[in-house]
DNA sequence: CGAATCGTAACATATAAAGTTACATGAAGC
DNA sequence: GCTTCATGTAACTTTATATGTTACGATTCG
């Protein structure tokens, strides 16, 4: 199965959005992200609907973050995408009649609400803020390792 | 993406398995599971490299399993099959230049890595002979209710 | 008005899981 | 030995889904 990335990409363009001042165009965002300007709107048309970023139209537009980055979590990101699932393991069936099959669906439900619990809740803790600090991090390490 | 659902076929053909006598065909086998005999030998050939069952060619043939139930975890299992991923979320890029990127990448690992030993701890608990338990007890509830 | 920019539908491509066909190989029984 | 039943496996097809692309309309700025 071809992974869903789209996490990764709202906050890779979240964060250059956050480092730069003013509106970023969908070509300065795909470029960022070495994709389409297309998918960058359909994808940030997502985070629009739940009112974290804003778009204008015609010369001087693009995008801009709306919402606090210390309130974004990861989880109203993921929210937002439409809680795309996060296993690339599943059931054959989904509601079978055969008991044995019932038995091995409760066994591997067990396991997967689990460490699906575990990641929203990862996910509830984790802001774009605490991202940010991270980058800002990353970026005072490499300078001084040039020097 | 199409998740992987060999881990819950695998289970389900050996717990058929386990509740009948004698070996199996991939006919048989394929039925159960409503699947395709050839896509049950392919799997199940994976399972047999690692000594959990056995095949025999010819009449009187089949599939039977070598392996004490008490001792085969869904871990073991899940090694057996090539230990296919477990997630369906990822990164758009693996070993990024980007420093915001890499960021991202960190937060998205630390949340997924930790959800991911949860789930082979967990894996590594539950054995065919659990799963075997937990049948027979659905199946004493279903008689239980029709009378 | 013209250029820049988003909005969106429609279509194309890529990838991977699962299914299917075909045929070779081996074992059992007559 | 011949036939039948079974697995072993390569090659191909189908299906699902994420992503990419093209095309064009709508809006805004100067």
């Amino acid at each position: 199965m071809k992974r869903d990335s789209r996490l990764s990409s709202v906050l890779h363009a979240l964060l250059h959005m956050a480092e730069h001042d003013g509106r970023m165009t969908s070509d300065a965002l795909a470029q960022c992200l070495g994709t389409n300007p297309v998918v960058v709107r359909r994808t940030m048309g997502l985070l629009r609907r739940q009112g974290l970023v804003d778009s204008d139209r015609g010369p001087s537009g693009g995008w801009r973050i709306t919402a606090d980055l210390d309130k974004v979590t990861l989880r109203q990101l993921h929210e937002a995408l439409g809680e795309p699932a996060f296993f690339a393991i599943g059931h054959r069936q989904e509601a079978p009649e055969c008991l044995v099959e019932q038995a091995v669906n409760a066994a591997l439900d067990d396991a997967f609400d689990e460490a699906e619990a575990l990641l929203l809740k990862r996910f509830a803790h984790v802001t774009l803020a605490d991202l940010a600090k991270d980058f800002a991090r990353r970026h005072r390490e490499r300078k001084a390792a040039k020097d």
